[in-house]
RNA sequence: GCCCCCGUGGCGGAAUCGGUAGACGCGGCAGACUCAAAAUCUGUUGCCUUCACGGGCGUGCUGGUUCAAGUCCGGCCGGGGGCACCA
């Protein structure tokens, strides 16, 4: 018996594809588009088994647009700036464009060893200086516009990988690459304006029907809309007359019961200047910065600097003046009034350092007299009491009544706040794009002319000491300002490459534009209707991208606001982990071998401990390169493995003897196909057909509605089910007419086409076809054939199961009932009682109701 | 602390609208083929009970709504994720 040769047969169609271009897409075409992405790999040199899935994902769907009569745009790409190569120039003595561009090469192949239908002629890096030219005219057109700005401020340092990060760059006080924990440091730093956009790009998500929820979610908090009131305190024993304030709960205003300034306040800044205790404690709650257990122990602190505010309703009433180190200097206006009867932030402080606690909101049906605050503040809703004009009124008619007094006094003003803070955008590495400014001694910044780009990163850069290599190359930086012609010096930072990514996806539309964006192709192809990734990136990349998409609108690049109309984030791969003993040193799989229901090492009696499964990760050894797998199995097995089971948002388990069940699979369609004999040649005319032929007809027409149906809403272990059943149906059916046979089979091979293209494109020529499946239209279930005339449906008494019985589709409900009735199993159920009810749910159930 | 999601056989999971729970796969068991093994094929596989027919129980726990609940509502328990002094 012939067996299937993954090898030989998937070696076959990739340079049949190739050379065919059968995956090249045209920037105009009759037909409707979709662009199907997933998000592009960086090129650390090998691909993973999350590369494997994520890639076998979008090219399932790809391959089934396409089947299904679109222009279907699919390209690949590398996001290769980076760290790790200036990593690996620091160890390996390789520079970063060589160690880059190898592992772009070695990549390459292995994602082409997967079959991927990808249009390859729009490949590039974000290396190559063609893209990163173009960025830096998008950055001058940012920058014409006042999208970007170079400010001192507090930043995150990562001490580690020796640069700034953006805040969402750091997860728990640490560097997302480094794990280092972040400093604070005040440093003069580049940012796109993204908060300019922060209401846009919250309204926006509204509008991402087919985004996950759980993104949305995530990118809503992370902007994090709050309204309130912004108003001021007059001041007493100040070196300034008013301080203003943020809050979003001016109700409470009777309630207040002192300020408090952060410790980065400029008032704060003042007074310590000419008070060197202020001072002192200003230093104790900076040494703190964001470390860990700071936040953790998080005792609230603060100083009483003797000033007084003046109550705004109330000229005798005043309150002292605090810094307090658990005020935020980022987020509103750095200073805030404390209510301790309603937040317990306030209360916590209030309680420390004994100051008045009134409550001034009363839960409904509560006594006012008898309402006390203990150890918790009271953050419901109520009545407002203690509060002179407030009294009786609801929290947000109070709200509005603050907000209209001090609005008219012109003490105060509505406001909307965010979360969301701008782009820090600058980074002190070699490796990224160059940020095309020059600093003037006498004309300030100054952009590079547009004819100057690009600002090329040199070659000749050293690894051996610390700092940004840029900085320190002797003769790169200098150069003559372009508006007076003096001498000047380059921007030695280089960009995030976050903004490599934030539109690689418009450039994919034509990648060999000379200007950033060819508009037409755009216009054409954007925006994205399927975009796939990591949840990872739900804050970061994914609002980054939201962000530059509308600034490349503004600018005119773009038609659209939004870049992914469509995005699911698969989950990740994971894998038992293995130690020599407990607590002993890892192992790698292939060090284990399973036996008698136990785990020993590898021709040893040496037991191994089994450990639960984990994403797969080098330190914990349980990895499996895909390239072993396609080596063993082919790649069809690989990726019909990554299909199978489980729902792709979930973390899906890797197993040998998952993947042996998939290659068991792959050889068994391949005998189905190749062991039949007698088939009518291809497009046979279909006879009409009876009893066995036509069972195996509907089985077959089930399987295409049902494939066609799950593949759409990306329920690919739902669709790869509905194929294994027809497979099942095709090995039992008996004697079946060599018309419906071949049926059966072509179907088969067409449903599979996504999953497993080589696979397929083999078992079709062993058909008799000279087309590709990669070239053929998806099949169209007949519904005549998806619904069978005769049903089983279930029969209860009381609503437990008895029996079920064999109706036509659209039988009377009179019969039905009768027929329900009849059964023994539900005459006994009764014990001869007569029937109260008979409930009938046509098509579902009969439920008799004794 | 706040917000969100998820709990179904030995395992991954299916059940789209409240209507026959466990499709499909993995694993297990039994058999066929074989000198034997591998490969392949067939049957079987939620739990308890029964010689059998059958019966009982069953979707984390608990209460409710309903003719009918894995699905809807309330309370709890467990697991995962996001944010974390955001005023």
């Amino acid at each position: 018996m012939a067996r299937y040769n993954a090898k030989e047969s998937e070696t076959r169609w990739q340079s049949v594809w190739s050379a065919r271009e059968t995956f090249r897409a045209a920037n105009e075409s009759a037909l409707p588009k979709s662009y199907v992405l997933e998000m592009f790999p960086y090129p650390s040199g090998r691909i993973h088994m999350g590369h494997a899935r994520n890639y076998t994902m979008g090219d399932v769907i790809a391959r089934f647009k396409r089947a299904q009569g679109f222009n279907v745009l699919h390209p690949m790409g590398w996001d290769a700036f980076g760290l790790p190569a200036e990593n690996a120039a620091r160890e390996k003595g390789v520079h970063p464009r060589e160690w880059t561009y190898a592992n772009i090469a070695a990549m390459r192949e292995e994602l082409k060893s997967l079959g991927l239908a990808i249009d390859w002629s729009r490949e590039f890096a974000t290396c190559d200086p063609a893209y990163y030219a173009r960025q830096q005219r998008l950055f001058l057109d940012f920058f014409r516009m006042g999208l970007v700005y170079r400010a001192e401020a507090d930043v995150n340092w990562d001490p580690v990988d020796e640069t700034v990060l953006a805040n969402e760059q750091v997860i728990e006080g640490r560097g997302w690459r480094s794990g280092a924990l972040v400093e604070r440091r005040k440093l003069s730093q580049w940012f796109f304006k993204i908060t300019s956009f922060a209401d846009d790009l919250l309204h926006g998500l509204d509008q991402l029907e087919r985004w996950p929820e759980k993104v949305r979610l995530m990118q809503r908090n992370w902007i994090g809309r709050s309204e309130g009131l912004r108003f001021s305190f007059d001041l007493t024993k100040a070196p300034v007359p008013s301080i203003e304030v943020f809050s979003t709960r001016p109700d409470t205003i009777f309630g207040a019961s002192f300020i408090a300034l952060s410790p980065e306040h400029p008032l704060t800044e003042q007074l310590a200047s000419k008070d060197p205790k202020l001072a002192q404690f200003v230093a104790e709650c900076r040494t703190g910065g964001t470390a860990e257990e700071t936040i953790e122990t998080a005792e609230k602190r603060g100083y009483d600097t003797g000033i007084k505010a003046r109550h705004p309703f109330d000229a005798n009433w005043d309150l002292p003046v605090y810094v307090a180190n658990f005020v935020l200097m980022a987020y509103g206006t750095g200073a805030i009034f404390g209510c301790p009867a309603h937040d317990q932030r306030d209360l916590d402080f209030a309680r420390k350092y004994r100051l008045p606690v009134l409550p001034v909101v009363i839960p409904e049906g509560t006594d006012p007299k008898t309402f006390a605050i203990g150890d918790e503040a009271y953050v419901g809703p109520g009545r407002l009491a203690n509060s002179r004009f407030l009294d009786g009124l609801d929290v947000e008619s109070a709200k509005a009544e603050v907000a209209k007094r001090l609005e008219a006094a012109g003490k105060g003003q509505r406001t909307v706040h965010y979360r969301l803070r701008d782009w820090l955008v600058s980074r002190q590495r070699y490796w990224g794009c160059p940020i095309p400014v020059i600093h003037c001694a006498s004309c300030g910044i100054v952009p590079v002319a547009v004819e100057n780009l690009p600002v090329v990163l040199p070659d000749d850069v050293r690894f051996d000491q610390p700092g940004n290599p840029l900085a320190l190359h002797p003769t790169w930086k200098h150069t003559s300002c372009p508006k007076c012609g003096g001498r000047a010096t380059r921007e030695t930072d280089t960009f995030d490459t976050f903004v490599d990514s934030s539109w690689y996806f418009v450039r994919f539309t034509d990648s060999h534009a000379d200007d950033p964006v060819n508009r037409a192709a755009a216009q054409y192809w954007m925006p994205v209707d399927q975009y796939i990734g990591g949840v990872e990136h739900a804050v970061l990349h994914l609002l980054y991208a939201r962000f530059f998409t509308r600034a490349m609108a503004k600018a005119g690049h773009l038609a659209v606001q939004e870049p992914f109309a469509g995005l699911f984030t698969q989950g990740m791969v994971c894998h038992e982990t293995y130690r020599a003993v407990d607590g002993g040193d890892w192992l790698l799989p292939e060090e284990v071998e399973k036996r008698d229901g136990g785990a020993f090492q590898r021709g040893t009696d040496i037991p191994v401990s089994v450990g639960p499964s984990e994403k797969m990760s080098k330190s914990r050894k349980n990895v499996i390169a895909p390239e072993t797998i396609i080596d063993a199995f082919g790649a069809d097995t690989i990726r019909w493995f990554m299909l199978s089971d489980t729902p792709p948002e979930r973390d899906i388990e890797w197993t040998q003897e998952g993947a042996e069940g998939c290659w068991r699979f792959v050889q068994r369609i391949y005998r189905l196909i190749t062991e039949t004999e007698d088939l009518p040649p291809a497009g046979t005319k279909m006879p009409e057909v009876t009893g066995v032929d036509l069972e195996l007809r509907r089985a077959t027409h089930r399987a295409i509605a049902a494939v066609t149906e799950d593949l759409s809403a990306l329920r690919f272990n739902r669709a790869v089910a509905q194929i294994y059943t027809l497979a099942n149906a095709l090995g039992a059916a008996g004697a079946v007419s060599g018309a419906v046979r071949r049926e059966a089979l072509e179907t088969m091979v067409l449903l599979i086409g996504p999953m497993m293209p080589h696979l397929a494109e083999t078992c079709w020529e062993a058909l008799g076809h000279k087309t590709l499946v990669a070239m053929a239209r998806w099949p169209h279930a007949d519904p005549r054939l998806v619904k069978s005339d005769t049903i089983t449906i279930g029969v209860q008494v009381n609503g437990k199961l008895r029996g079920e019985i064999q109706i036509p589709r659209e039988a009377e409900e009179e019969i039905v009932k009768s027929s329900a009735l009849a059964l023994d199993s539900v005459q006994r159920a009764l014990e001869g009682k007569p029937p109260r009810r008979v409930i009938v749910v046509p098509g579902r159930i009969v439920n008799v109701v004794a």
